[in-house]
RNA sequence: GCGCCGGUAGCUCAACUGGAUAGAGCAUCGGACUUCGGAUCCGACGGUUGGGGGUUCAAAUCCCUCCCGGCGCGCCA
């Protein structure tokens, strides 16, 4: 929403030079470090096509604009621009003070609908703590879309389907379990985690127990009443445990439809494939040719044995959903790794002619890595994967947990007026902040290094950073209200103060930010601008416990009044903000 | 071997997709009229952007090539 304030400086400059306002507004950045101005424009193209050099057309410009009374600078190839702090003020405070949330929304997905396929854990497990990053990139996006006006379809496509669950029944039976033995346990998925282990170890051993595996896979696939049933429960008593990690995020989504739902829609799209000649038998097996779209090696429909693979369900689902939602961009939150199959299966989308094709996308991201401080002998300390096999699995509900215990101490220690259920339940916004903040503040395909210290810290590029800037806010608004009970209408002229108008611009940056992250699929960009926002705040707010002349809360109650509209707005962005990447806003902390 | 990520300050990351003197946070050092929340702020120190070539007025960014790390590459998902 820096156009509300650049408008009038790229107008005359487009007159001026008898272009289109929007090649000049293409071109506006923000100056270097250390030099002065508000916003800059580079000249060389526009120079260019005037056949003139660029710093001499920045000197012209400065000059036409002296006549309008903007305040700019040529600096040899660039002309940087300075505005009026009371023009900032009243400018943008006009609009956000009435409707702060403008900051944060855009129209870009007005009418446009949005699949995002995220989460998507296999049932019978524990949600790993490396499901954090489908989880909450999703759950990010999603909101990022709302906000550029999408509706958004949130979907866990469940991994509730096969050989696995074939095992597992006939471990249940191997051990004469019953519902009691389950219910009875303290931790049902890890009931069922352990069964599974235990009837993969016996299998090792005695070869009668994959027969009897495979058995219950079929009876399971042909409907069998009793195995549906056992199905069922292992699916019930997970969804349960995922639902309490998802309220802990904050996490809900629109459809559970899992891979099961979609075990006898397959046969019309294999079918499909056949009767277009896509397909061919190699080894046994059923595979596309895709070299006509430039791949190496086709890809893989079915096993020599018959069995289905995961692309056609893939594409069984897609086309369930498309059925369903008619979706303008689908989105596959998934790990970087399955790149390959992403890329298949899309393509194999575009050789049937699906509608649909061009609108998949594949977001991608890198791996979780820990601090491995006692590696154990000979090696050295470092980042280190998190085991998935062997060695202990971390479980996000447990890494969850954690945080919120360090963010309770420390919040007991920095507030003691803060107790009870409101501690806790503040506890739980900024531990699990801490954590969900850490994993989306860096670009999505890099891989994410956690380390307890490092996203619990209150100071830096953090959760409880911002959410501590956010607190401070509120603090200030609680306090005016005390302080001036009968102030005016803020008057927004009287807000002249340069770092005054630095918060304003850094808030009039979040849109082309937003804008950005959804274009991206990027979440981090968004979090970044608000670090730059809170921090911008920080300062401001700072200055005047050095000066104060710059405090909110002063005598002259129409200034305050004035600064307290700056103070609403940017609580009210930094808490949307917050909210759209994923993370509560407290009021105090 | 092929493909995809990544390599930027001691550490963790940015750089608005080709623009200024490559910026932050942490760590280290030095400051801030005792504070509307100091869980803050200001400053200093710290760089041959993995190496080498090329394109361009301009390259961390684009092209070529080599090196290092991670992950994929037919019957798991």
């Amino acid at each position: 929403m820096l156009d509300l304030i650049t408008a009038p400086l790229v107008a005359h400059i487009a007159a001026h030079l008898g272009v289109p306002a929007s090649a000049i507004s293409a071109l506006i950045t923000t100056p270097a470090k250390g030099v002065q101005g508000d916003v800059a424009i580079p000249c060389y193209q526009l120079a260019k096509a005037r056949g003139t050099s660029p710093p001499a057309l920045a000197t012209e410009l400065a000059a036409m604009l002296a006549t309008t009374g903007i305040q700019a600078t040529p600096v040899g190839p660039f002309l940087n621009v300075t505005f009026a702090p009371t023009q900032v003020a009243t400018t943008l405070l006009g609009v956000l003070a009435q409707a702060p949330l403008t900051a944060l929304r855009t129209s870009l997905g007005a009418g446009k609908t949005a699949c995002i396929d995220f989460s998507s854990p296999n049932i019978a497990k524990h949600l790993a703590f490396h499901h954090i990053r489908s989880t909450m990139i999703g759950n990010a996006l999603a909101r990022l879309y709302e906000a550029a006006g999408y509706r958004v379809v949130r979907i866990n496509f469940l991994g509730d389907w096969g050989t696995a669950f074939g095992k597992l029944i006939a471990g249940w039976k191997r051990d004469q379990l019953t519902l009691a033995d389950l219910a009875g346990s303290a931790d049902k998925v890890t009931f069922l985690h352990d069964l599974y282990v235990r009837i993969s170890n016996a299998a090792k051993q005695d070869a009668g127990v994959e027969v009897e595996a495979r058995h219950w896979s079929k009876r399971l696939e042909d409907g069998d009443a009793e195995a549906r049933h056992l199905w069922q429960l292992f699916k019930d008593v997970s969804l349960q445990e995922f639902k309490r990690v998802y309220a802990l995020l904050g996490v809900d989504f629109d459809s559970w439809k899992g891979e099961a739902f979609y075990e006898d829609k397959m046969g019309p799209v294999l079918s499909e494939l056949e009767g277009k000649g896509l397909t061919k038998l190699d080894q046994g097996a059923l595979v596309v040719d895709l070299s006509s779209l430039g791949f190496k090696k086709p890809a893989l429909l079915k096993r020599a044995d018959g069995g289905t693979l995961y692309a056609t369900r893939d594409l069984a689902a897609c086309d369930d959903r498309w059925k369903d939602y008619q979706f303008d961009r689908s989105l596959y939150v998934v790990d970087l790794g399955q790149a390959l199959h992403f890329k298949e299966w899309f393509a194999i989308a575009r050789l049937l002619g699906r509608p649909y094709a061009d609108r998949l996308r594949h977001i991608g991201f890198g791996i979780v890595l820990m601090w491995n401080d006692d590696p154990g002998e000979g090696q050295q300390p470092g980042w280190a994967r998190v085991a998935t096999r062997k060695g202990k699995v971390m479980l996000l509900r447990e890494v969850l947990e954690e945080a919120i215990d360090r963010a309770r101490a420390v919040i007991a220690e920095k507030n003691e007026e803060i107790i009870g259920e409101e501690r806790e339940r503040i506890a739980i916004a900024v531990g699990v902040g801490a954590v969900v903040f850490n994993d989306l503040k860096s670009g999505r395909t890099n891989d994410v290094k956690f380390r307890f210290e490092d996203a619990l810290r209150f100071d830096g590029e953090t959760g409880p950073y911002l959410q501590f800037a956010h607190a401070r806010l509120c603090s200030i608004e609680r306090k005016f209200s005390e302080a001036h009970p009968h102030a005016p209408n803020g008057d927004h002229s009287l807000l002249t103060r340069e770092d005054e108008k630095q918060v304003l611009l850094a808030i009039a940056r979040l849109r082309a930010a937003l804008e950005r992250s959804v274009e991206s699929d990027e979440p981090s960009t968004l979090a970044s601008a608000l670090l730059a926002m809170a921090g911008q705040v920080a300062s401001w707010l700072t200055n005047g416990n050095h000066d104060h002349d710059a405090r909110i809360l002063c005598a002259d109650s129409g200034l305050s009044a004035a600064r307290l509209a700056l103070v609403r707005c940017s609580r009210a962005c930094l808490g949307e903000g917050l909210r759209l990447i994923g993370l509560q806003a407290p009021e105090r902390m």
